[in-house]
DNA sequence: CTGTTAGCGCGTTCAG
DNA sequence: CTGAACGCGCTAACAG
């Protein structure tokens, strides 16, 4: 009953607040509702001629509407959210550009935030996303310390997707998993083949997903009778300092492998930098072959033999069950599985016929250029 | 009158909500008004003892309030957005990682969502974070056709700083800006040290501000008085690719410059990547200069010379402006400059003794390895 | 057939 | 400490 505002308020400090429907009704000399209808395309609630008038005023004040307000009303706002743990991570960078690439051809726009490592930032972040502003929210590549917040995690009640998750139970909801099994495999064959029996791998345990590469690793040489001693296990740090350690490390044992599987193409791609700074020959030496198929790896050099992560697979998959569920189907809990493949460039050759590396002339050249590095 | 709602509704649906305040305020016994000062700290509007139930009440449900309503109500959301033209762009996709990172030590948050090289998206997504979710907008880097849209960008009616965005010609609002002249002199002094004297240019007009540095370079070469013949300027795309048809032109050039700036690091990167590939030596034949100074730069094959923009810097002064603006001071239309250094890597040497790099015995094995090539 | 009124959703805030 | 209005755009239900 105190309704005092309405028409009689000031106009002067209009100015700097955007114009709303309420502006514009004004100006058409109409009211709120009339103008909505029009703005909301033709439609038999007015006439032509009404709708004109509420176009032109809007244009003349720039109106735009406020996505927020409609959000509110509980429309669905054809926004999609990506959280990533850690943009600066090469594979879900490009995991999230294709996301966003990819959105617009399924109806969505997207958005997307950083979580920064932290775990609280990202709950922060999440919630923000969750108040009706986005439809859905993708989760690209886990914390190391995730596990602890599955309850905050189960209680975002917004529909969510995870990639670079790991399997089940490094995440138990819906999200997109890479076979990893046949990749590795074809991996493994493909050094078989070349004549490699002894065969290393760099791994790093920040990650679940990384163990799991390891993991897999292990039971595939098993699998296939292949020895592995222990300290063909590496374990380094998740970046290319951690790559570059790992070549120091092989270069300073007594029988390193002739061929080695890094776990990441971002920790490969260290090794190479070491290899060729301290004239280690990739392949002629020591073969090394990644894991994610970066970019980057067509590019370095040698450029880079790896198993392939069809991320564009993995974001069409992903939008596609966020379209499914808009459709009706409250399809729950699924796991979507993509497959990688080897893709074979520079990096990997033949065994050398003499042995290991260890025992050649360069080896000398290794130990005169690094000497006091750590890990010898 | 015909409020049918209110407490008589169903419970059992209320699963699927997350919980507002007025749950919160039923389950504590109190009123939302009550809930709503309590939750906002410490205050002589509710006692303390109250306080603690409602704060216990909210974590039982686990309630987070809803940002929207918060920021539609006038508040401040403490969030910034970027807005991106081409999150594939290595320059792009650093400033952003960059903002995201250290925006929180700001007190912001940050959103970012791609236009993908598209205005109407640009304007679509802009608009939804002007809606009062975002206190203000990056704008990073230029679309190529964004000089047509100006009166939209000048409406958003959002405070906005552009980074990656050339002179004020290209953008005449706040920008940071980087000095382009002292780094490419830098470049050329190295060069001109080097014994250099046929200097090229590996252009592209994609962006204002890479015409920028072309026209930059060609004004220092004047001024140093070094000649500079037509065909050593190149325009190629904007992208790897482009950078290998540029070196592949500057192979089958008669005299081809004894060294070459590259408009940034993409292209020079594919300069470098068509080099090896050919069998020209870099810098042995020609040196590389690139621009930009990407993370890539470091680990490329040679590593390259380039000049680094300091994109941390670029960061810090935008969201200082923020910040200062948030305090009171509404600064309009500033220019924040900083400074682009050389940073010397292996892409380059001395000039080549004996000439351009066309009279050498490899120049053969060029044209046998690409003899079939445009741009010939 | 056209236009208007009123109220939804949710956190905040002023007058009681 | 409570009741009720407010900021928004949207839309069901009514009035002309």
């Amino acid at each position: 009953m105190k309704r005092i505002t309405t028409e009689a308020a000031e106009p002067q400090e209009h100015r700097t607040k955007p114009p709303t429907v309420r502006d514009v009704a004004r100006r058409a000399g109409l009211s709120q509702a009339a103008v909505s209808y029009a703005l909301a395309g033709p439609s038999p609630r007015v006439s032509d001629q009404t709708r004109q008038r509420v176009l032109q005023a809007a244009a003349e004040l720039g109106y735009q509407p406020n996505v927020l307000a409609r959000v509110m009303k509980g429309k669905e706002a054809g926004l999609l959210g990506i959280i990533v743990r850690d943009g600066g991570a090469p594979t879900a960078a490009e995991v999230c550009r294709t996301l966003m690439t990819r959105a617009p051809a399924y109806g969505y726009d997207i958005i997307l935030t950083d979580a920064g490592n932290s775990a609280t930032t990202l709950l922060r972040l999440a919630n923000l996303m969750k108040s009706r502003l986005c439809d859905g929210l993708f989760l690209v590549g886990e914390l190391p310390d995730q596990d602890m917040h599955w309850d905050a995690y189960e209680r975002l009640g917004v529909p969510t997707v995870a990639l670079l998750h790991g399997d089940e139970r490094a995440y138990p909801g819906t999200r997109v998993s890479v076979e990893r099994r046949s990749g590795l495999r074809e991996a493994l064959d493909h050094l078989y083949e070349l004549g490699h029996r002894h065969i290393g791998f760099v791994g790093s345990d920040l990650l679940n997903g990384l163990k799991e590469r390891r993991r897999t690793f292990v039971s595939l040489m098993r699998e296939r009778g292949l020895p592995l001693p222990k300290e063909s296990l590496l374990l380094t740090d998740f970046s290319r300092e951690g790559g570059r350690d790992a070549m120091r490390r092989l270069m300073s044992m007594a029988s390193p492998p002739t061929a080695v599987l890094a776990c990441a193409d971002l920790v490969a791609s260290g090794m190479l930098v070491e290899a060729r700074r301290a004239g280690v020959a990739v392949p002629g030496d020591i073969s090394v072959v990644g894991y994610d198929d970066n970019p980057e790896a067509e590019y370095s050099c040698p450029t880079l033999t790896t198993v392939h992560q069809p991320i564009a697979e993995m974001a069409d998959r992903a939008l596609e069950w966020f379209q499914s569920r808009r459709a009706g189907g409250a399809s729950s809990l699924d796991n979507l599985v993509v497959n990688a493949t080897l893709v074979v460039r520079e990096s990997t050759g033949p065994a050398p016929l003499d042995g290991p590396a260890k025992g050649r002339a360069h080896t000398g050249a290794v130990r005169r250029g690094r000497s006091s590095v750590p890990g010898g």
